[in-house]
DNA sequence: CAAATTTGTTCGGTGAGCCTAACAATCGGC
DNA sequence: GCCGATTGTTAGGCTCACCGAACAAATTTG
């Protein structure tokens, strides 16, 4: 019936509030049950019910056939469950020598498990990073939200110049091609073109100077901040 | 059905297959239903029910009402558990600054978290650790069971001099009051007398020079080695 | 705008892991 | 060696998280 306190929620719970709130952070549009069923690897009926178990504590709202959104006991557990999967990849990447991409499934599994207090010690020894391997933000031990910047590459225009804020970790395969690439959080350079029907994205790197072109699912994933 | 692969087995019944091995690392005895029920804080029908899962999985052998012994997988499995459960706990305080009192919950909860590759790095950044924090034996990572040797505290004799070679984690009230007391793994002292029906042991520690008494649970806590 | 398709929900079922209560087997004391 | 106490097992229930199948709502399309 009431809200339950924050440390006992299952793993799945979890997961659905961090996947909730991660569909809005980088695009405005409302999540919806089939999208999460894909991401999760479980069918729709199964989310469909687990939306429902969270409603019922207090966590998200949820009409049927309506819109899903996170109240604010949810949103709260969601931002703690984000930053501690950041804080972790960091952790994983600069105490362990991995390599970006091979962090998020790692940290997928960790961040059920660390207590607050692991946390806060990997918070204190990595000096309080404000960003992941990836470039995504590490909300506060406040809570605080940590809105980020940045539009996707595929909607600057040629000519610009800009440097990456983010690279989504959804794929590992692609960023170990990134890497192959040379291309991480804090690269900049200048867009070529757009070309349009092929879907493709020219753009120019320095040291060493080269043009890359980049297809759409690989645009999609870069995110960039004028510089 | 057939015997599991190794991987994906409950976190309870890797607490339960942990748990009778542990049993058996320190005194011979097999241990019972109810001892198992306590330690793990469930019911003895729990158990009960859990054992005969593990037994349907290959991991256990058990007839009714008769002794629980583990199968070379089950084995297999346990040790792998512990050895994750000794490299995490050193991990804790060697990196992250724990003390040896507060490891014990959190590598709990992270053992059943942790991928392989994870256990591998934090070896190697250890240098191969061959005991935890606690004086405890690290198994290897091909599952050699590491026997550890010494005897409680409660079983030398008067004029005994001794190290300790390790002090049971069960307890993190207790290891502060070791802490406080200045006793640890390696630490020296010499046996002065057992006072029998007080249970106080009195042993004397060097730098500084000093006597201590030690009642029961205590002195059996503390495991040593002739020196 | 009605039909067809897509999307979301409900329903019944499964297994793990827990519980309590009732019952069965074993063990210890005399 | 019997009886009572202790210990272990079975039976029946519960929740969570999943499934497939059937159904209902919403959206797209002709």
């Amino acid at each position: 019936m009431g809200v339950m306190p924050v440390s006992d929620l299952s793993s799945a719970a979890q997961d659905y509030l961090k996947l909730i709130w991660s569909a809005t952070e980088w695009s405005p549009a409302p999540i919806t049950v089939s999208v999460m069923a894909e991401r999760l690897g479980v069918r729709p009926s199964t989310v469909s019910d687990g939306i429902k178990r969270l409603a019922g504590q207090g966590l998200v709202t949820h009409a049927p056939y309506g819109s899903i959104e996170l109240t604010d006991a949810g949103r709260a557990h969601a931002v703690a469950m984000v930053r501690r999967h950041r804080l972790l990849e960091t952790f994983l990447v600069d105490v362990l020598g991995y390599s970006w991409d091979e962090v998020h499934d790692e940290a997928e599994v960790l961040e059920h498990a660390v207590s607050d207090t692991l946390i806060e010690r990997m918070d204190r020894k990595l000096g309080h990073p404000t960003r992941d391997p990836h470039g995504d933000p590490i909300p506060g031990a406040d809570g605080r939200p940590s809105l980020p910047e940045g539009t996707r590459l595929t909607a600057t225009a040629a000519g610009d110049t800009v440097a990456i804020t983010r690279i989504s970790d959804a794929d590992p395969q692609m960023l170990r091609y990134f890497t192959e690439l040379g291309l991480a959080p804090d690269t900049r350079l200048t867009v070529r073109e757009h070309r349009p029907y092929a879907d493709v994205t020219t753009v120019r790197v320095h040291e060493p100077e080269r043009d890359i072109d980049l297809g759409a699912s690989a645009s999609d994933a870069i995110w960039v901040v004028a510089v």
